[in-house]
DNA sequence: AATCCGGGGGC
DNA sequence: GCCCCAGGATT
């Protein structure tokens, strides 16, 4: 064993947290915590791994669940293609691989939702088999030890932290070593501000000895913001004692797909309600029925990683039954079922606040 | 190679 | 505000 993977498997086996997925040898339960944990921190998604091994403990159970299921499970973790793989996948294990995750480094990247990292990941923890994790984690670590200056966000950057991380690859335990350097980057090589003076590579670390600890990893590209303005508009009926509101399923190339929102007319900037209701796109579905406008929302700012969004909520109280049409993906849901669809964590939050949609 | 896909937390 | 997180799919 080279000296960076003892050092660092030492570290490890004094300063690791003890999660649940550590606790198990069992691929399915492995996989679905690395999916669980891309571009996620442990801290948000312990709870939601806790919840799908309780609900399904094994890949025969999860493949039989709905994808409806399946997302409401995942509300609120974002990223939500996650789970439609993820359940496509148990499919995959059930169906082509006899049930049993395949211990093979190819087999395991043909899975939906399963890249370089997590086929890496699953392997060496689940299998041992001999392949280094990448991640940002370890991206962090190598490129400030080694001080690596090429941008991380770019394949030759890329490519010499992946050569990097397989020369140094523990062979013999390749999961240990995988799990110990990722916890490093988790624990003592933040992004920011490290304690560098306590570190077991103080002396070898060259961002450490170069003072370039708080440039490295170096990344060249900048986010673009997109804003968008959300009008929503929450549709209800009152029958009888029941009050149905009109939800839409969100389905091609934009954020959320899979889960519920309401009808909504999408803007640039912000407009008024007139300019709404005269819309084509609103009368069409509405097909001149009558409302009353009983709410108007404030504006609802809400945040995601490439996009800024303002969303309005009008509320709309229909007296004759609202036309359902199928086609364009509307549903009319009864209010007491409204738990199980599953929604964007926005729609979610408003909806909390209000309490109860009243009719 | 570039772009898109969420949400939460640290500073 | 800006950056980051046990990344992957699509084009």
């Amino acid at each position: 064993m080279n000296e960076f993977s003892h050092k660092i498997t030492a570290w490890y086996k004094q300063n690791h947290r003890s999660l649940p997925w550590r606790e198990t040898a069992d691929p399915y339960a492995i996989w679905l915590s690395e999916v669980i944990l891309q571009q996620t921190r442990v801290d948000q998604g312990l709870a939601y791994y806790q919840r799908f091994v309780s609900q399904w403990p094994d890949v025969l159970s999860l493949s039989q669940a709905s994808e409806q299921e399946v997302l409401k499970l995942w509300q609120g973790l974002g990223y939500y293609s996650r789970a439609r793989n993820l359940l496509t996948t148990a499919k995959m294990i059930v169906n082509n691989f006899d049930g049993a995750f395949p211990a093979d480094y190819k087999q395991l990247l043909s899975l939906k939702g399963v890249g370089k990292y997590t086929a890496a990941a699953v392997g060496s923890i689940a299998f041992g088999l001999p392949n280094a994790v990448v991640d940002g984690n370890v991206m962090r670590v190598l490129s400030r030890v080694f001080g690596v200056q090429e941008a991380i966000d770019a394949s030759d950057g890329i490519k010499k932290i992946e050569t990097l991380a397989n020369t140094l690859l523990d062979k013999e335990n390749p999961g240990l070593h995988n799990q110990a350097l990722m916890e490093f980057g988790a624990l003592h090589c933040v992004p920011a501000s490290p304690d560098c003076m306590s570190c077991i590579f103080n002396h070898m670390c060259i961002a450490n000895q170069k003072g370039l600890v708080g440039q490295l990893p170096f990344k060249q590209k900048k986010i673009t913001l997109r804003v968008r303005y959300l009008n929503y508009f929450i549709c209800t009926y009152k029958q009888g004692e029941d009050c149905f509101v009109a939800l839409k399923i969100r389905t091609s190339g934009d954020i959320w797909k899979g889960l519920y929102d309401f009808p909504l007319i999408e803007t640039s900037e912000e407009v008024e309600i007139e300019f709404l209701i005269n819309n084509n796109a609103f009368l069409d579905w509405t097909n001149n029925r009558n409302f009353t406008l009983s709410k108007v929302s404030d504006l609802q700012k809400h945040q995601l990683t490439h996009q800024t969004l303002f969303a309005r909520f009008f509320h709309l109280r229909f007296h004759e039954p609202i036309a359902v049409d199928t086609k364009n993906g509307i549903s009319l849901v009864c209010e007491n079922s409204m738990n199980d669809y599953p929604f964007p964590r926005l729609i979610d939050r408003y909806l909390q606040n209000i309490d109860l949609i009243n009719c």
